[in-house]
DNA sequence: AGATGATATTGATGAGTGTCAATGAATCGT
DNA sequence: ACGATTCATTGACACTCATCAATATCATCT
């Protein structure tokens, strides 16, 4: 009849909490944690904001004016502005505006959060293929 | 006249090859490596998809049914079907047949390909906040 | 062969969003 | 004060996609 094996699973028992500091992997995530934790992800997952990234950290000084990425994309400066709104709105992105002109730099450790929770398993036993 | 400064960029002498090996954000990223990088991340943007990895990392084997997410996330089995054919395809999950059973892992490789991506800066001047 | 159960596929729908043109707001230099 | 420059906002559009109901496919058991 079909066995029915069912490993035991507990999504609920999963971090519920505000979602300070991701989890990881390595345990159940709830739908709360998992959707700021998705949100975040979503910020780096799109083509240019990823190159806005990139340029910003192989940059000289770590900071960026945003005429900058206008010149170097190819996408018009709406658009490298709300993707720059994006990246700073996430924590990903810090704003120091100095006259008319706005610098942006990485804060590393919220990138870092993203790097802990794709890591490999800290504890667990290797999965590894 | 408003000074131009204009730092120097070069995105297109990025490594605009095949995308072997996401090249991380120390340098600059050409639009097609970025494309594909993206591609990775939305995979993993997901709250359902964050979720099912979780559950398959804080599992005791590292494998899971597919039959166990329909129930743990609350989400009609077609859904699943999909989340788990959109992870498989972009190489994070490995999918193992045994009958009418399709057991899922995760491929600490591929997820390690993220995690190298938006980990600290290698070699460069730390731009700690 | 027929029934049952697990998974995949199809079609539809609604929400989200990346992009741009046009416009607005704030700042700097003359 | 005026013009020029930088950046943000608004509105619109096209496209992607998460989700489900219905259905199909495939394997297993009797």
């Amino acid at each position: 009849m079909a066995e029915q094996h069912r490993t035991k699973l507990a999504v609920q028992s999963a971090g519920t909490g505000p979602t300070c500091c991701p989890a990881g992997l390595d345990q159940p995530m709830s739908r709360a944690a998992a959707t700021d934790l998705a949100r975040l992800f979503k910020a780096i997952a799109v083509p240019a904001r990823l190159q806005i990234l990139a340029l910003i950290r192989s940059s000289d000084t770590g900071e960026l004016c945003a005429c900058d990425f206008t010149d170097s994309l190819g996408l018009s400066q709406p658009t490298i502005s709300h993707h720059l709104k994006v990246l700073t709105d996430s924590g990903l992105l810090v704003r120091r505006q100095h006259g008319t002109w706005a610098h942006f730099s990485i804060d590393s450790r919220r990138l870092a959060e993203l790097a802990a929770v794709v890591s490999p398993a800290r504890d667990s036993a290797e999965v590894l293929g």
